[in-house]
RNA sequence: GUGACUGUAGCUCAGUUGGUUAGAGCAUCAGAUUGUGGUUCUGAGGGUCGUGGGUUCGAGCCCCAUCAGUCACCCCA
């Protein structure tokens, strides 16, 4: 019989990993839940026009659909057959596939809210964790099963919002220990205004997409992109003076009033990075915030604020997480008027960062605390009676499955990663004791039972 | 979706211009060691060389196809 293997792009996870990754998880969850988000949780799969036309045309292309279930019915074979000449011809057709894995978490979450909002109070904050599937094709960084973690608020515009994000960021990425990190912020107002600037608003995306790219690509050749796409050498020239502005934040934001001179939207954008910035400085001044211009993020439902961060510069993996406001998310699903903010958290990448920098804890691996050694059947019996006192109090142990010789039960304690182990043989079960091992430096000590059900495994 | 590269033991990889019975390290198992592990030593098991076809007296090596993986582009976490 062939060897299974796995579908392209996804991973089973290990004892290990997903003890790492629950590291990362509760910090993630325990942040989230101090700034008052609550959980949710949305089905694996949504209705494909649930999702359809909401990543933009490159984004529909990588969502994964579900084939439909019964095609193979006779009664139905003609439908299916002009159904199927249908996708050829590169259309969806409900009658082929209605149902698809869901992309991301926003817009599920925009569904709920779009269906609940009579219910909820607002504004309205919650945290998902979540797997999300992407048809892309896989590479280093990228998979085609992820998880994502993201926070959300929706039902205030309020700047308080963004202010809290950023401190999230902080906090998440310190309690990892991912020093180094550069959080970085722009407006989707100011990359309109500068559409608007150039007299061609419809180019927002075109524009936006082609200036992402240049600390990758650089600005020679995102003239050329920007040429390519038909733009004219005098827009090309706003924005190459756009892309060189350069400085700390306070001096960007000068240049670019300039720049932007005479546009409302400009001068909101502006205004409001100012103020975040002003508020941030003396709330967390830690927080690693930089305006960067070029910043333009492809899903297209953002609005305002936009935030990216990125993983330290050393380890070439990008972006770690990403959010941004939106004015109108649920306007999609015909509940128009609920503006929100959010962001996102790429848990694989920042497990992949934090592996590389050597950031896990060691007792992120520690999961038995004590094994008992297996001597025989009355000593076995009373290494249970203990054992079980030590699990009342809440100590994780286990008793070796069989009588063994030392050796193997020494292998079975070092391979598991067991910190201590306990013997408890003839001669302890007459003396009513134990001897007790700290595997990690040898140390040993002999306790009587009543003291090894007190004692402070550490 | 486009392009490049790689498939040899559980893992990481050697394998000469095509030449007899395909190797090493790590890991596994057993023993040295019947109540004290990690080190060391000895031994053992484990491969249809991704799969199918072709060239050849002869293929792990060359050719074609196919599958899988990796990396890059597009896009994105």
């Amino acid at each position: 019989m062939a060897k299974p293997t796995l579908p392209q792009g996804t991973r089973d996870f290990g004892p290990e990993t997903v003890r790492k990754r629950n590291y990362i998880l509760n910090i993630i969850r325990s942040v989230f839940e101090l700034y008052g988000f609550q959980p949710l949780e949305t089905p694996a799969m949504e209705n494909l026009e649930t999702l359809m036309g909401k990543y933009g045309e490159e984004g529909d292309k990588l969502i994964f659909k579900i084939l439909n279930n019964g095609l193979d019915n006779p009664a139905k074979q003609q439908q299916a057959r002009e159904d199927f000449e249908s996708v050829l011809a590169g259309k969806n057709t409900r009658g082929i596939t209605e149902r698809a894995l869901k992309y991301d978490l926003t817009i599920p979450f925009a569904r709920y809210v779009a269906i609940n909002h009579q219910q909820l109070a607002f504004p309205f904050k919650r945290y998902q964790i979540q797997p999300v599937w992407r048809a892309d094709r896989p590479q280093k960084g990228r998979y085609r099963e992820f998880y994502q973690c993201d926070a959300d608020v929706v039902g205030s515009g309020a700047y308080l919002n963004e202010i809290e994000f950023i401190c999230i960021y902080h906090q998440v990425f310190t309690r990892l220990g991912i020093a180094g990190y550069a959080l970085k912020m722009n407006s989707r107002k100011i990359l309109a205004a500068l559409a608007e600037q150039l007299g061609d608003v419809g180019r927002l995306t075109d524009i936006s997409v082609a200036i992402d790219k240049l600390d990758k690509i650089g600005l020679e050749k995102v003239k050329v992109e920007l040429s390519d796409k038909g733009l004219t050498d005098n827009q090309i020239e706003t924005i190459s003076r756009y892309l060189s502005i350069e400085g700390t934040n306070e001096e960007q934001l000068f240049q670019l009033e300039a720049l932007l001179a005479g546009s409302g939207q400009g001068a909101e954008g502006i205004a409001t990075l100012r103020l975040i910035l002003q508020k941030i400085s003396l709330i967390e001044p830690d927080a690693a915030i930089q305006i960067d211009l070029t910043l333009a993020r492809g899903l297209n439902y953002y609005t305002g604020i936009i935030f990216e961060a990125k993983a330290p510069a050393s380890v070439k993996i990008g972006s770690i997480g990403g959010g941004g406001r939106y004015d109108d998310l649920t306007g999609l699903f015909g509940v128009p008027g609920i503006p929100g903010a959010g962001i996102s958290f790429g848990v694989d990448r920042i497990y992949d960062v934090m592996e590389e920098l050597n950031l896990f804890p060691g007792a992120v691996n520690i999961s038995t605390q004590a094994l008992f050694f297996n001597l025989g059947e009355e000593e076995s019996n009373a290494a249970f009676a203990c054992m079980q006192q030590l699990r009342e109090k809440g100590v994780r142990c286990e008793l070796f499955h069989e009588p063994q010789k030392f050796d193997k039960q020494f292998k079975y304690a070092e391979k598991k990663n067991i910190p201590y182990i306990i013997i408890i043989g003839k001669e302890e079960l007459d003396q009513r004791n134990c001897k007790l091992k700290d595997l990690r430096n040898g140390n040993q000590q002999t306790l009587s039972w009543s003291e090894l059900s007190g004692f402070d495994f550490v």
